[in-house]
DNA sequence: CTTGACCCTGTACCATGGTACAGGGTCTAT
DNA sequence: ATAGACCCTGTACCATGGTACAGGGTCAAG
């Protein structure tokens, strides 16, 4: 009936490692419950879940300080939920950016790659050209 | 006809700042091409294009160590086309996989604000509810 | 010949998300 | 009652890619 157990079980049970526990701890994402007489610190059943939706959050591209302010929503849960959906959207917008991001990056190389399988053996490497080519500003030269 | 440049000229010219081109070199990746009498560093357009090469491959993705890994396959050119391509392979694949995970916190993303919308006023935030339970790893309880 | 912009070296600091270690105390099984 | 596993606090360290600051020297213009 006492459901409540040591950090060492926590952090098995939430598949991260004790000092994991302990830096959000210091992060202020998650405290513990109580102590025992002997300073053992001692967590429960909301403590795993609350811990499980860090990690759960942290895989969906949430920092921690934004995880903090999600779980501080929570707490004032009533109108939060429109708050939360906006925390959502935003990170929503974020991770479209960077898929986009991604794929320019990915047909870049890959058409390196592919001009590489195509050149002729006497050229010199396409993909490094390509690389020192690729120009951000142009900066006419002459010294200022 | 002198063709050469001061710290501060070359990460001008390069866009980048003047302590990030000490890193480089701390880091190995672009020494100076020689100094002034008074220790000034100089650089002529060869270092340009060398940092401009960083610039771009940080820009496609490749870390530090990566670029001085090609940087160095520059300089034993001929046999290096084929390393070159392997890496740069790699990467593709790497990024590949990025834009995956990225894909898929996307989905969970879209549906979570998408739930949130249809959900009836009285309900929890759906959001929260399924941050929650989404789980890794079930691990039954019972003490080890 | 002084002022301001630039350069030098060396070191410390920033964020991020932890990990590791030192030097203890506690708990549990044998 | 002692070994080994666990816990405590506090601090330092890791990678990554820089940025900033201190305490100088140099260079060009007016």
């Amino acid at each position: 009936m006492e459901d409540t157990f040591t950090i060492g079980e926590l952090a098995k049970r939430a598949g991260v490692n004790v000092q994991t526990v302990h830096y959000y701890e210091r992060r202020g994402l998650l405290l513990p419950d109580g102590r025992k007489p002997s300073g053992y610190r001692l967590y429960d059943g909301g403590s795993l879940k609350r811990l499980l939706f860090i990690r759960h959050a942290k895989e969906l591209g949430f920092t921690l300080d934004e995880i903090k302010a999600l779980l501080e929503l929570k707490v004032e849960s009533t109108l939060a939920c429109e708050r939360v959906r906006e925390k959502a959207l935003v990170k929503l917008r974020d991770v479209e950016k960077k898929i986009e991001a991604l794929k320019s990056v990915e047909k870049v190389l890959r058409e390196l790659v592919e001009a590489c399988e195509r050149r002729s053996p006497t050229e010199a490497c396409p993909i490094l050209k390509a690389i020192e080519a690729e120009d951000g500003e142009p900066e006419k030269r002459g010294r200022k």
